[in-house]
DNA sequence: TGGTATT
C-alpha cells in the first residue's frame, strides 16, 4: 500500500476554507497519496490551517517537497506553503551517527568522504571548540535508519586514524534524553573536582576548604601513623558528608579485596561494612604498606623497622618517605591553621551550588605532575585523594589499558598553583605503598621528548 | 609522560 519509508509530510499555510478534497489534486500530481488529513481542533473542529500527507511512495513525497515548500502560496495566504517531513517523523536521531577517535585533522570533507559509500549524507559536522579546532568527533545523518546502520556495520572499529588513540567509534548519536543524562554526569564530574577557590569568596572558601583539607590530613596521619581509623578520625556523619563530597568514588568493596589479598591484615569491620568513601579504605590499608596490629595501634618502632624491604636501606627509606609525607600534611596545615574537627554540618557552608560549566582538566604550567608506581587498584578518585592534602587538583587521571581495562600504574594530577605541585612532589615522590615506591615528578612538556 | 569527545 504504502512504502515501508514513507515520509508522512507537515502541510502548513492552507487556506482555511480548503478540504481534503480540495488538497488531493495539488498534491496528486506527484503520486498517489495514501493519506491526507486536514488538522481540525480536539473540541471545536476548527480547520487549524494545515495537514498531513502521506504518499505511497517516498519517491513522491521527496518530490512533493522540492516542488512546493515555500514555492508557491495558496489564495487567501501571506506566506508560502509548507511541505516536510511532520515532526512524528524521524527527528534524525535513528539515522544520525556520531562519530569518534578522528584524527583532529581530518575535516568535514574528509569524514563525508569515509561514509558516502553506505548512504545519502544529509548532514556532516566536524565537532570543534571555541578556537576552532576539531575535537575529534563528528556527526553524520544519513537519509535513512539502514544506511546509517550499515554505516556502523563497516566503519566501526574498522580503522585507527593516524594520531588517534583508538580505533573509530560510529554509533547512533545519543538521543536528547541520552544527552540530559550526560549533562547531568558531567556535571557531577564537575562537582566531584570542584574548585571551591574559583567559585567563592574567599571567606567562604577558607572555611569550606579549610574544613576539607582536615579531613584530608587526618587521614594522612591516621594512615601514616596507624593511629586512627577513620572511626575514629571522624563521627559518623562526617563521613557521609564525605561520602556526598566524594561522588565519583567507587564503591568501598573494589579497593578492599584486592589490597587485603596482598596478605595484609583485614580493615575493621566498621570500614569495609559501612557506607565510607573508598578512598578511606585504599589509604589506610594501601598506603604504608604496614599491616595493623591487632589493636589497630601499631608502634612507631615498627613502622621505621620492620616496614622497609631490603633494598630500602639505600635510598629514601620508608621512614624518609613517611616523614616526606608528614611534612608535606604540615605544609598545608600551616597555610590553613588548624581548628578543632567538628562535624561538617556544623562548620561547613552548603556546598557550593555554582558548577563550572567549562572543563578545564590540565593545569598551569608548573601543576601538572606525571606519578608512575601506582597501586594497580588506584583510579582517577583514589589518585585525587591522595593528592588533594597538597592544594586544589583540578584534574586527575590514572591511566588505562584500553584492551585490558587495567591500570598502567601511571597517571596525571593537575593543581591550580605550582607551589601545591611542589608540596606534593616533596611529600610523594619516594613514597612507599607496599612493595613500590611512587615516582612523582613534573609532568614532561608535551614537546619535550625529543632534544631537538 | 593525557584527554572517549554528543551540534
Amino acid at each position: 500500500m504504502k512504502d515501508q519509508d514513507a515520509i508522512k509530510l507537515f502541510i502548513g499555510q492552507i487556506p482555511r476554507n480548503l478540504e481534503e478534497k480540495d488538497l488531493k489534486p495539488l498534491f496528486e500530481q506527484f503520486g498517489k497519496i495514501h493519506e491526507l488529513t486536514v488538522l481540525k481542533d480536539r473540541y471545536t473542529g476548527m480547520h487549524k490551517g494545515c495537514a498531513f500527507l502521506t504518499y505511497c511512495a517516498r519517491e513522491s513525497a521527496i518530490k512533493a517537497q522540492n516542488a512546493l515548500h515555500e514555492q508557491k502560496t495558496l489564495p487567501g495566504m501571506t506566506r508560502p506553503i509548507q511541505v516536510k517531513p511532520a515532526d512524528s517523523e524521524s527527528r534524525g536521531e535513528d539515522r544520525k551517527l556520531f562519530v569518534g577517535m578522528l584524527n583532529k585533522q581530518q575535516t568535514e570533507e574528509d569524514v563525508y568522504r569515509l561514509f558516502e559509500p553506505y548512504g545519502v549524507i544529509e548532514e556532516c559536522t566536524v565537532l570543534r571548540g571555541p578556537d576552532g579546532n576539531s575535537k575529534g568527533c563528528a556527526f553524520v545523518k544519513f537519509s535513512t535508519h539502514t544506511e546509517a546502520q550499515s554505516a556502523i556495520s563497516a566503519l566501526h572499529g574498522s580503522q585507527t586514524m593516524p594520531g588517534a588513540s583508538s580505533s573509530l567509534v560510529v554509533k547512533f548519536a545519543d538521543t536528547d534524553k541520552e544527552r540530559t543524562i550526560r549533562r547531568m554526569q558531567q556535571m557531577v564530574g564537575q562537582f566531584g573536582i570542584f574548585n571551591p577557590a574559583i567559585a567563592l569568596p574567599f571567606s567562604t572558601y577558607s572555611s569550606y576548604a579549610h574544613a576539607l583539607m582536615q579531613q584530608q590530613a587526618a587521614i594522612m596521619a591516621a594512615s601514616h601513623g596507624g593511629y586512627l581509623t577513620p572511626s575514629v578520625a571522624f563521627p559518623a556523619t562526617q563521613i557521609h558528608q564525605m561520602g556526598a563530597l566524594n561522588i565519583n568514588s567507587l564503591p568501598p568493596t573494589t579497593m578492599t579485596q584486592p589490597i587485603t589479598s596482598t596478605g595484609l591484615s583485614s580493615p575493621p569491620a566498621n570500614i569495609t561494612t559501612s557506607a565510607v568513601p573508598s578512598i578511606v579504605t585504599p589509604i589506610v590499608n594501601g598506603f604504608t604498606g604496614i599491616p595493623h596490629q591487632p589493636n589497630g595501634h601499631p608502634s612507631v618502632e615498627t613502622l621505621y623497622t620492620n616496614g622497609l624491604p631490603p633494598y630500602s636501606t639505600q635510598s629514601p627509606t620508608a621512614a624518609d618517605t613517611l616523614q616526606q609525607a608528614f611534612t608535606g600534611v604540615q605544609q598545608y596545615t600551616a597555610i590553613y591553621p588548624a581548628t578543632t574537627l567538628t562535624p561538617i554540618g556544623q562548620t561547613l557552608p552548603q556546598p557550593p551550588q555554582v558548577i563550572q560549566q567549562q572543563q578545564q582538566r590540565e593545569g598551569p604550567e608548573g601543576c601538572n605532575l606525571f606519578i608512575y608506581h601506582l597501586p594497580q587498584e588506584f583510579g582517577d578518585n583514589e589518585l585525587m585523594q591522595m593528592f588533594l592534602p597538597f592544594g586544589t587538583v583540578i584534574s586527575s587521571k590514572v591511566f588505562m589499558d584500553r584492551a585490558t581495562n587495567q591500570s598502567k600504574c601511571f597517571g596525571f594530577v593537575s593543581f591550580d598553583n605550582p607551589a601545591s605541585a611542589q608540596a606534593a612532589i616533596q611529600a610523594m615522590n619516594g613514597f612507599q605503598i607496599g612493595m613500590k615506591r611512587l615516582k612523582v615528578q613534573l609532568k614532561r612538556p608535551k614537546d619535550a621528548s625529543r632534544p631537538y
